[in-house]
Parts: C-alpha cells; structure tokens; sequence
DNA sequence: GAACCAGCCGTAGACGGCCTACGTATCAAA
DNA sequence: TTTGATACGTAGGCCGTCTACGGCTGGTTC
C-alpha cells in the first residue's frame, strides 16, 4: 500500500480519516486547515493529511449531513470555512468509534490470540 | 465506506487483509479457501474476506516476494494451491504489525485521549 | 510597492485495494 | 445425475488517498 514506507510517517487507513475529521470537531468548530494541523500535532506528527485528502473528505462529509459550514475569519484573519458536527455527525462518530474499536479488537485476536480478552 | 452497514458483519480496512493473510501463514502453509476460512473463524465470523479480495492479494503478495506457492491436493482431496511465507515475507509481517500497532497507538490518542499511554 | 511567505481553499487525475457478480472444475453424497 | 461443498480465478465498479497543481489574501521585508 505504502509506495515508499517512510518510518517517520504512517499512512492513513481507507476509512478512518472521516472518523478523525470527526472526532477532532468534537473539540470545536474549526476550519480545514486547523482540522488538519490539529490531527496532525495530536498525533506527535506521525499522522499527516494531505489537501488533497482533507478538502474532499469535508465536502464529503457535509454533504451527507455530518458537517455544516459557514465561512469566517481565522485567527490569523484569514477567511476560512469553519465546519462543526450536526447531530448526524455526533451520531455518526459515535458508529465509526464503535466499528473502529471492534475492528482493533478482532484483529488483536488474530495478531496476537495469546492476549486473552479482558471484560 | 460501507454501503449498507451491516452490524453482523465488519468491513476490512483497506490494507489490513495482507496483514492478517501473512499471519494466518505464520501457523503454517495454507491454500486460499484455508486462509479465507481461518481468518474468518479466527475472528468468530466477524471478518468475511471474499473470493474476489482473496485471490487477488494472495497474487499481489505472491509477486511481491512475500509467499512462495506449489500445487498440491486439499484434505479434501481437491487440487489446491498452498501457499507459505518466505523470509521476505516473514519480515513484511513484523513490519505490517509494527505499523499497525502504531496506528492503533496513535489513533487511540486521538479518540480518547484520556486514557495515558502505559509503557 | 514588489517580492515573498504563510495561511487557506480547492480540483484533476492516478493509484490501488475491496467488493459484487460471474465463471470454471472437481469430488462426494443423495 | 443432480446438488452442494471445495477450490481457483477474473472483470468491472466503487471509493478513498495521494501527488501535483492552481488560486487568493494578508502580513513582512527590502
């Protein structure tokens, strides 16, 4: 999948950009460009996402309701187009958090069964 | 991502099935259908791989280098290609682990940022 | 005020993996 | 002999991510 696998940088998996976009608006209204950095400084800048990943996937988001907009003015004052969850959206993390954690807990049974479940 | 969701069943991440194919190998050679049928039980059924996911990534690892593969006959008595791990593909393994490991690391900071990182 | 950089938004097109749908052949059992 | 399980495979679509562009604006520097 990784075309060159550079070790300072780890690629996202199909899927769980919406999720992060998600959950890093539960932190606040913010514009695509703060939603980006603030993925990427939460993640001690392991995560990068690219422009061209981020735009679409906003675009994508509120079209199918998860996200509205409005255009403002940045800190820096700049114009910018600040998203926030609707109710959907919250509805909808909620789902992708769920489907995140199960899938992490499946595959661990696979990698490493000897790790007994624990609840 | 998933068209229609259906909560008995999990969805894989794109690039997620050449890990778990190169792990089922670890417990030793397989043909495909094996691989299919183990990854699924493994995970209680959670995880279903289709044919038309299967063999395609079972070619891709093949020509990568990762899995050698001879004709040989199933204990079901049916023709069957079995595949095994090489050296190379021993060692994409433990990079596919690392990475993942790090990815559930780092996108569990992100989604829960509460609970501390224990090492 | 020209030049430059950072902030901010965006698209086009390639790439690649997963899915649905289909097709083939063999073996065993009803 | 027909059905079902076993086993391998491909074609084509879908969709998200990436690379590589491009544009505009505001502040800073010379």
């Amino acid at each position: 999948m990784a075309k060159t696998t550079d070790p300072e940088r780890l690629e996202l998996l199909q899927g769980t950009l919406d999720m992060l976009i998600l959950r890093t608006l539960q932190w606040g209204s913010q514009h695509g460009h703060g939603i980006g950095q603030a993925i990427s400084s939460q993640s001690d800048d392991l995560l990068k996402v690219e422009t061209g990943s981020l735009y679409p996937a906003l675009h994508r988001l509120e079209k199918r309701g998860w996200l509205k907009s409005e255009w403002g003015i940045s800190e820096a004052n700049h114009k910018a187009k600040y998203y926030q969850l609707t109710a959907a959206g919250k509805a909808q993390l909620s789902r992708e958090r769920d489907r995140w954690a199960q899938l992490v807990d499946v595959i661990g049974k696979i990698m490493n069964p000897a790790a007994a479940a624990k609840e």
